[in-house]
DNA sequence: GCCTGTAATGTGATAATGTTTCAGCCGGGC
DNA sequence: GCCCGGCTGAAACATTATCACATTACAGGC
C-alpha cells in the first residue's frame, strides 16, 4: 500500500486532471510573484500546455499544440517562456529526455528532488531525496568540487506500466 | 589534501595524457572482448577522439575532428560507434550536456558512479556513489517504480577553476 | 499626456543533435 | 562457392536549441 507521500505519484490514467492544472497555475502565480517575475499571458499559456498532464513534453510539442489552438509561435518564444517557468521553479527539465514537466508539488526547487520518469507512458513524478543530495554534497566536497546544478533522474517503469508489461508478456508467449 | 581516490580527479591542465589515452584504449580492447563485441577500426578512432581528453565531447565534435584528419563520416556512423562504446561501458553519456566522455576508471558500469562536470573547463570526473544508488533503489521501491536507467550528475566548478574564478574576481573588483 | 528605460515578444535564419531508410561490404561458417 | 549476420556508407529527414536584430508592452518619473 502506498504511503501518503507516494499516493499521488503516477496518478491513474483516468484521474481528474483539472484540479492539478488549476493548482499548478495557482502556484505559478505566487511563485512568479515571490521571484519578482511576471506570469505573462504567453508564459501562462506555455505553462498550461506543460501542466496539462503529468508527462514531460518537448518544446516543439508545446509549439504544435499552441499552433493548433491558433497561436503560431516561433521556437525561441516558447524557449523563452520555458526559461522563465524554469527560473520560477514551476516547471523542471528532464535532462535525459530534453523535455519539460510541471512541478505538481510545492517545493519549487530541484535541489532535493529525485525525478522518476516512466519509459512507457511518459509519466513523471518527483520524490524527496534529501539523503541523496546530502551524499552528493559530501562527494563534491571530497573532490574539491563546487556544485551548481544537480541532476538525479531515473527512468524505468511506473507501477501501472509494470502491470501492463506483465499482461503484454503473457500475451506474447502465446503466439 | 586529496585522498588517494580523488587524487586523479580533474587532472591539472598540463598532465601527460598519453598514458590515460593508451590505458583507455587498452581497457576497451578487453571490455569489447568480454562483451562479445568487436573494437573495429572505426570504433577505435571514435574512442580515441573521446578519450583524447578528460572532457565530454559532442558527437559532432568528433565528426569534425575526424573530418580534419581526413575521415569524413556520416553522423550515423559516429553515433553507431558511440553506441557500441557505450554498450561496452568504455565511454559514458553526460545527459546534462548531450555529450560523451571516456571512462578513465576501471568500473565500466554507470550504476554506481556520480559524474562531476566542470562548467568552466569542461573536465569530467567520476566518483563512487554506492550510497546514493542504494538510496535511489529504496526511493524507487517505495514509489513502486522499476528503475532501468539512472542519471546522477553534478555540474559546477572543479578545483582548478574555482581558483581561477577567485583570481578573476580579484581583478574585477579593481577597475 | 509624454518620455524613457527595461523587460518581453516577434521574425528569420541557423546551429546543434539525433534518427530513418535503404543499400553495400566483408568475414566466417556451411 | 554461398549464405548469414554484423558492420559501414550515404542522403534525407526529424528534433532540439540559439543568434541577431527589430518591435512592442508597460511602469515610473516628469
Amino acid at each position: 500500500m502506498p504511503s501518503p507521500e507516494t499516493a499521488n505519484l503516477f496518478p491513474a490514467p483516468g484521474h481528474n486532471h483539472g484540479t492539478c492544472l488549476h493548482a499548478a497555475v495557482d502556484r505559478a502565480e505566487r511563485a512568479f510573484d515571490t521571484h519578482g517575475l511576471k506570469l505573462t499571458a504567453l508564459r501562462r499559456k506555455v505553462l498550461q500546455e506543460i501542466a496539462g498532464s503529468h508527462r514531460a513534453v518537448g518544446a516543439y510539442d508545446i509549439l504544435d499544440r499552441l499552433a493548433r489552438k491558433g497561436d503560431r509561435l516561433a521556437p525561441i518564444s516558447v524557449y523563452r517562456a520555458i526559461d522563465a517557468l524554469l527560473a520560477a521553479g514551476v516547471v523542471h527539465r528532464l535532462e535525459s529526455r530534453n523535455a519539460f514537466f510541471a512541478c505538481h508539488a510545492t517545493h519549487g526547487r530541484l535541489d532535493n528532488q529525485v525525478i522518476l520518469a516512466c519509459e512507457t507512458c511518459g509519466l513523471v513524478a518527483e520524490v524527496n531525496g534529501d539523503d541523496i543530495f546530502q551524499s552528493l554534497a559530501k562527494a563534491a566536497e571530497s573532490a574539491n568540487f563546487k556544485p551548481q546544478r544537480r541532476v538525479v533522474e531515473m527512468t524505468g517503469l511506473c507501477r501501472h506500466c509494470q502491470a501492463s508489461a506483465i499482461e503484454a508478456k503473457d500475451v506474447e508467449v502465446k503466439p
